[in-house]
DNA sequence: CGTGAGTTTGAGTAGCCTCAACCTGAGTGG
DNA sequence: CCACTCAGGTTGAGGCTACTCAAACTCACG
């Protein structure tokens, strides 16, 4: 039974994390295809939200989390005095609810920024699969992790960074995002809004417009609305990691 | 074996999670003490780091996670460009390395502010325990989570809160982190120099010592070098959430 | 008693925010 | 089909917060 390749038709709403494109993202390699079978079990897949969705909402009971399986999703928290915080997009084949593991309620909202399809893991089940598939937990403490580091990096571009610099930042970090799925690195729709970058970005949306307008005017971008295509890469590189002391290079200086 | 309890004599460096005041803190309360007795056999209790001594350093092997016993650590990464950023305090209690959590190498740099020991937890024996102990396994996620909420409400501060909001938070969570542990929450030694606070807060250093005076001029703390005494949490309570929007509070304005 | 790291204070500046106006394009209804 | 609307985006002017640079102070330490 466990050995069975389904193929979908029998259980249109199983069995597809084998064939889905995205599985070497959202999932760990090192599960093997038995596993797979019993992760299915769990996954509901397909669901849809549509643009200004909530996948679900700050202080709700916790659930599940969720794999982007198109679209996108942003994730953000709210104070009590009514202040928002951006902390995250999302895109195909990335987790979204990894902050609230173990809580109680949802740490923060998330939001589709487009139509959007997700893949629903209860925590419920996956409590006992953990157990059973110990690369699974491996996998989970992986992405976890690696959600601390990107928090940090958040924190060091806020506390550190230009608006330029932040801006090449994010526009290079959607590229690769895009090039891991096999997409153009250089010519992509922005899911989001400026405003949702502003804020994410710790900065006035007016701000990201007139540093969206230098790059176009330097010719490093070209820009209408939500579509990019990014002209010169390594430029934007340099911008992004721009060192604060002027020339030289050395550490002695 | 596993129940006898050990008192510490024959085996000094083991044995003593149970007596360890902070046990509530740094170990699940769902542990049972069988548990611990087995938790007790990979923890390696008891090393000393002097002042400015690192726990570990950014981009060397992942081995271990390590929970503070006394004194304090802060963490950091470093980007190429040789910038900096502190990503967090820990106090007796609180578990540092959850961030690199397999990864092969430490995402940041771990720095004794002072004389400080430690428990060490090895990664390759957790991955068992965690297998044995299901609560152990919750657990983690549960840190982990916070740790990455942790984070996101630094990134929250860094992109919307003033100097002074900024620091009037850092006090009170520090306050609140000595009061845990029964010790004042009104009356403490920092245990970072200025420039690391300056530097989590992505502030300057003259504008966190402006700050300080400030406060002390508005009666609000006493501060002498490291040493402070917060007079008045409650107007540190206000500035730290304060509203831009001026009056009203009603949300239709 | 010099030394140097850490801290404080002052003066001037710059980057980004705020406020305000205008533009653009998609959706709506007459 | 065109005017209207409204959200989202762009552009400009002015101001403020926090930064930079510079200097003085404190205190632990050899």
């Amino acid at each position: 039974m466990a050995q069975t390749i389904k193929t979908g038709k029998n259980s249109p709403l199983k069995a597809s994390c084998q064939q889905c494109s995205l599985s070497n993202l959202c999932l760990p390699l090192a599960v093997s295809d038995d596993d797979l079978d019993r992760l299915e079990d769990v996954i509901q897949q397909g669901q849809i939200y549509s643009r200004g969705d909530y996948v679900f909402e700050q202080s709700t009971p916790f659930r599940s989390c969720y794999a982007v399986r198109s679209g996108a999703v942003k994730t953000s928290i709210v104070t009590e005095n009514g202040d928002e915080q951006v902390t995250g997009f999302f895109l195909p084949g990335e987790l979204i609810g990894l902050d609230s593991m173990s809580s109680s309620s949802y740490a923060c909202s998330a939001k589709a920024l487009e139509r959007t399809s997700v893949c629903e893991l209860p925590v419920e089940h996956l409590d006992d699969l953990t157990h059973k598939l110990p690369g699974l937990q491996h996998h989970f403490f992986h992405l976890m992790s690696q959600e601390i580091q990107n928090s940090h990096q958040l924190a060091l571009m806020l506390s550190k960074r230009t608006a330029e610099e932040r801006i090449a930042s994010l526009l290079l970090s959607l590229s690769g995002r895009f090039a891991r799925r096999k997409l153009s690195p250089t010519q992509f729709n922005l899911p989001m809004a400026r405003n949702d970058i502003a804020n994410f970005l710790g900065l006035a949306v007016e701000t990201v417009s007139r540093v969206f307008t230098r790059f176009q005017n330097q010719g490093l971008i070209r820009a209408r609305g939500r579509e990019v295509e990014l002209l010169d890469l390594d430029a934007l590189q340099n911008i992004s990691q721009e060192d604060d002391q002027p020339a030289c290079g050395r550490k002695g200086c």
